[in-house]
DNA sequence: TAGATTGTTAATCGATTAACAATC
DNA sequence: TAGATTGTTAATCGATTAACAATC
């Protein structure tokens, strides 16, 4: 039943061009901070580190905000980018997981300045409930559907040990979260439909070891040629 | 001076592949674990939640490591990764900035298992100092530049808020520094040879809200369809 | 009108995928 | 030898970039 066929005014916009949206929004609310009305292509793609050409092109997909010869207009343009990322709204969202970086997340606050609000904190662990951490009680983890529904979550966050993070998942996607930020070790299987972003620590200093090691490789190759005594 | 080009045995394997070198060690060491000997490039693919034939073809840059009609000897293939990658030996990383996420940071367990070993953990704020966490003394920022030159640290991490980050990175890179993981929210600025990658909570969670409301607002266009009342 | 800067086009580059020959 | 599975090729897809016509 119900297709998703008409899909109206969605205009397709590329992945890429998803995740560099929130990184330009954090630009412009910077220079509107340092009080800048209006900028060109070429200031704000280099305030959010990228080439001007690229930035106009994600921006083509968003509508033409900008004038020609003059720039875009900061406050407008970010309201734009926020309206399209739907950071207008606040949205409610539960924490699995309150071990040290369960803490570090609830006590961010980056998420609230930017159109989060932390709902509940949830942890397995009956010693930790009663706890308050950033002002918010730490509930035993069944309390998650009931939180879920009562509060229209859609975001989950999974902040536990790598064997608990399947089961989290499931529970959340049983509860109606469609949207999971996954910082365990571990794949997650989840249905169709529902959206999982990782972020794992390890593998993102793997990647930089990598790195170094090949420089390391090249400096040893190169000083070959250096004779450098 | 000292040209790069020669560059030997450079296997030059792309971005992409790089950045799922990690996932694909991280499952073979769970195959390993659970006594699993050999496995298909279809199992391994699953593991790792990609399809085998980016498997194969992310392998291949590697070398032929498999055996037609019979798969990849988990143990073998772990070893080649993990040379690959470089975590066959341990990376000494200094941690700057021990708020609540340095202190998630400094306790994660993951860090010491998978190749790297925390030398110091630094703060500006005197308050901090002498403070031990996960059994490393915490120290003033000043002294990065001895401690990157005793222990060889080649990658840093910075936790710090994003006002003092550009100025950790000046400090970093100036001190030998060449790879930096960042969780300050700002866009840092280094030299031609340094890396920076980056971990942006709330852009994550960002990102996840797009596709929350776009799911929503194709649900609402479906549902004129669905009449259902 | 002249100078500046956007929005878009087209070319290029890199990543993904399916298919299959090679080979155990 | 027959069945299984790798490693590689070639086609496809998506992202980046340079260049410039449109237009303020």
């Amino acid at each position: 039943m119900s297709a998703r066929t008409s899909n109206d005014h969605a205009r397709d916009i590329p992945e890429a061009t998803v995740a560099r949206l929130p990184v330009y929004l954090r630009a412009l609310i910077t220079l509107a901070e340092q009080g800048t009305m209006t900028c060109s292509s070429e200031e704000l793609a280099t305030a959010a580190g990228v080439n001007s050409a690229k930035l106009r092109k994600d921006l083509s997909y968003l509508g033409s905000y900008g004038t020609r010869g003059v720039g875009y207009d900061v406050e407008y343009l970010r309201y734009q980018i926020a309206r399209e990322i739907g950071v207008t709204q606040d949205w409610p969202v539960v924490i699995v997981g309150i071990g040290n970086l369960g803490h570090a997340l609830a006590n961010y606050s980056g998420f609230r300045s930017r159109g989060f609000r932390v709902v509940a904190l949830l942890d397995a662990d009956p010693g930790m409930h009663d706890e308050v951490v950033a002002g918010v009680d730490v509930r035993p983890f069944d309390e998650l559907e009931g939180i879920v529904v009562e509060h229209s979550v859609a975001i989950g966050v999974i902040a536990t040990p790598a064997v608990a993070a399947q089961d989290v998942a499931d529970r959340m996607v049983e509860a109606g979260i469609t949207s999971i930020l996954n910082f365990a070790p571990t794949v997650l299987g989840v249905p169709d439909g529902v959206d999982v972003r990782k972020v794992d620590l390890s593998i993102e200093l793997q990647i930089l070891a990598y790195h170094v090691q090949r420089k390391a490789a090249a400096g040893l190759a190169g000083s070959v040629e250096e004779d450098s005594a």
